[in-house]
DNA sequence: CGATTCTTTGAAAACAGTCAATCTGTGTGG
DNA sequence: CCACACAGATTGACTGTTTTCAAAGAATCG
């Protein structure tokens, strides 16, 4: 399962053999099975998970018990808590596996190693993060200005086919509507 | 104004006298009177510009005029549409100045020539780039799971200060709300 | 199968948006 | 210096959307 890890960063830029082996080296490869947690609300989060197959969730879960997702991370995607590996401090996510999933995991001090010794792996990440960013601002700008049924209507477009491999009621705390309400969208499209 | 960007730079990443020479040669510093624009809808954004100053806001106008505000950026934030920069096309947002505004410009050809001869700005950025990430990704969790008082509280208490500076009706939109309904939670307060 | 998870539906309530009018303060031009 | 225009904030009455709660139907999995 490190394959895909590696054919992901080849994909991205020119790797050495020897730099893989070094990624190689500092990497986890882990299973989980659905319903299994990488993170748990609590507990501080010091790594970042690559998606080698499978579909993970992040989410949070307030006091009333509703959920809210943060985001998913299908094969290729990265999970991680930025908030709590940059601050030390317990998470407020929970990050659990939608399906039987692989991930290929480097803890952080292993990671920022490796970002400073493989510059490669540096641009990599920055231009992942940079993306990222992009598109997070982009559903911020989804969030404040759409409706519920534009929201789910562009969440449609922009993620083709996660729609169907992932609980309705999921998708719809993703867009932050009740899962009622998704499914009454639906009804009128 | 030069120097207050110099200072942010310095507060950041030590930084030589050349490095700051080259920097400030790459620069241009623009003045904005308050309701001026910097960016209008339509057209392509190509730099990266640095508020010494004052106060800008980035926003959207959807088909019924209604605005949706995505950021603001004050004294040593940064303003910039990464979308229409990174793929070339038009913008969706104008980018206005709230209050009388000095700001420094930098092309995005000249910024990124910088950010490859001078590493402690690529540092620079890219710290600022995954700060503003989470920062992101934060809002995007008010967002989805708070009600309209609830996400008011949190910019109150997470940008404090701000809400006096920045007219209600775009504190407003910067929540997804509109501005009687923000009117109105004030009132209850 | 039987249990669990997920989706759908209905009716009522809560919430936020719309439209129109008024009020306030600020600043500009005559 | 006043008058007027304008941007911004507030209010009220109404509409519309979304949530809530409760129950019943599918679908999935061991």
């Amino acid at each position: 399962m490190f394959a895909v890890f590696e054919q992901y960063l080849q994909s991205k830029a020119p790797f050495t053999s020897a730099e893989i082996e070094q990624i190689k080296a500092a990497s986890v490869v882990r299973t989980l099975r659905k319903r299994q947690y990488l993170l748990q609300a609590g507990d501080v989060w010091q790594s970042n998970a690559f998606v080698a197959s499978g579909c993970l969730r992040t989410y949070s879960v307030d006091e009333k018990g509703t959920e809210h997702t943060i985001r998913f991370a299908i094969e290729n995607w990265w999970a991680s808590d930025e908030e709590s590996l940059h601050s030390g401090q317990p998470s407020r996510y929970n990050i659990e596996a939608i399906e039987d999933t692989t991930v290929v995991v480097l803890k952080n001090d292993e990671f920022e190693r490796v970002r400073r010794e493989v510059p490669a792996f540096d641009k990599v990440i920055n231009t992942l993060v940079h993306r990222s960013f992009m598109a997070s601002q982009s559903r911020v700008h989804s969030a404040i200005s759409f409706s519920a049924e534009e929201k789910y209507r562009e969440f449609l477009q922009q993620y083709p086919g996660l729609a169907q491999r992932i609980p309705q009621h999921m998708v719809a705390s993703y867009l932050g509507l009740t899962a009622e309400t998704l499914s009454r969208i639906r009804r009128r499209l």
